[in-house]
DNA sequence: CTCAATGCAAATCATTTGCACACCC
DNA sequence: GGGTGTGCAAATGATTTGCATTGAG
């Protein structure tokens, strides 16, 4: 859920991000960026080109593709793949860095903050001497244990 | 690289699972755990086939990739997939649990060891009262950045 | 003997690409 | 106007699946 004053804000994040890099600036892209903002939770290419084909716009999934590369490189975006198949996306403008744990018998993901990531960064990046530019930390629980005895164990 | 005595505590892992699970003892999936556990680093399918095919097994891609899958189910390999494309395998049995950064312009990965990340999974479990049955830590960075300049500030 | 497992080739499916047209600069 | 970006449809490529055949139990 973003407000009216939200939308402006990352519209002119993905300007700045544009401009810089000398892309047009077309209508196609700040339409996907609204709708990506509008969507609730983590979702994939396809779920938006039907939610944005509903809706009347004209659009293609390759345009959608194209663009969710621009959100990502302009960290309007991440991209997950918290499985084989397709990637799921989320808006991370107005959300602080989180990691995942993945629910693989519910489908269901939860984001969790633990300041110690990035304490292991930190100690990665002097111990190899190099700048991390991100990071990916899943953690994969089922809901409902296969064997319910050994899980009381 | 395993010794003929390492060869023999993978197969007997080997044999112990498919007993558990009612899976027959194939010469095909005992000759694909030994070059598993033979390959150097992190490999694709398609290269272990190829290698497969020159010392002139005969094995096909598909059965490659359904032992794979028993070789993951009982824990001697583990599968990656740090970048978008093909997943990668390393052989786990002898290595102890660890997190990998990835080089994301020369494709190398390194793996490192950090017990923090043990005491955030702990941490994740009381929270959400769930056992994690498994994690992926991937940092990734770049041996040659982009901006130079920027690098050095 | 029987049915799970194999090899082969064709099918799948998310994503990418080629191309003619549209519209940003 | 010129060339980047778009929509559409066809191509790609890793993985999966169907099916006739093989071989483990």
């Amino acid at each position: 859920m973003t407000t009216t004053k939200d939308d402006d804000i990352i519209a002119s994040v993905l300007t700045a991000y544009l401009n810089e890099h000398g892309h047009r600036k077309t209508t196609e892209r700040y339409h996907i960026l609204k709708e990506v903002y509008a969507m609730e939770g983590h979702f994939n290419v396809d779920s938006l080109y039907i939610l944005m084909k509903n809706k009347n716009y004209r659009v293609s999934r390759a345009t959608i593709y194209n663009t969710m590369e621009l959100l990502v490189a302009s960290q309007l975006v991440q991209k997950h793949q918290f499985r084989k198949g397709m990637a799921l996306y989320e808006p991370s403008y107005f959300n602080r860095q989180h990691d995942h744990l993945i629910f693989t018998d519910t489908n269901e993901i939860k984001e969790f903050c633990d300041p110690r990531i990035q304490h292991i960064k930190d100690t990665i990046e002097k111990t190899f001497d190099i700048t991390i530019e991100k990071h990916t930390l899943y953690c994969y629980a089922r809901r409902h244990p296969e064997n319910p005895k050994e899980a009381l164990s």
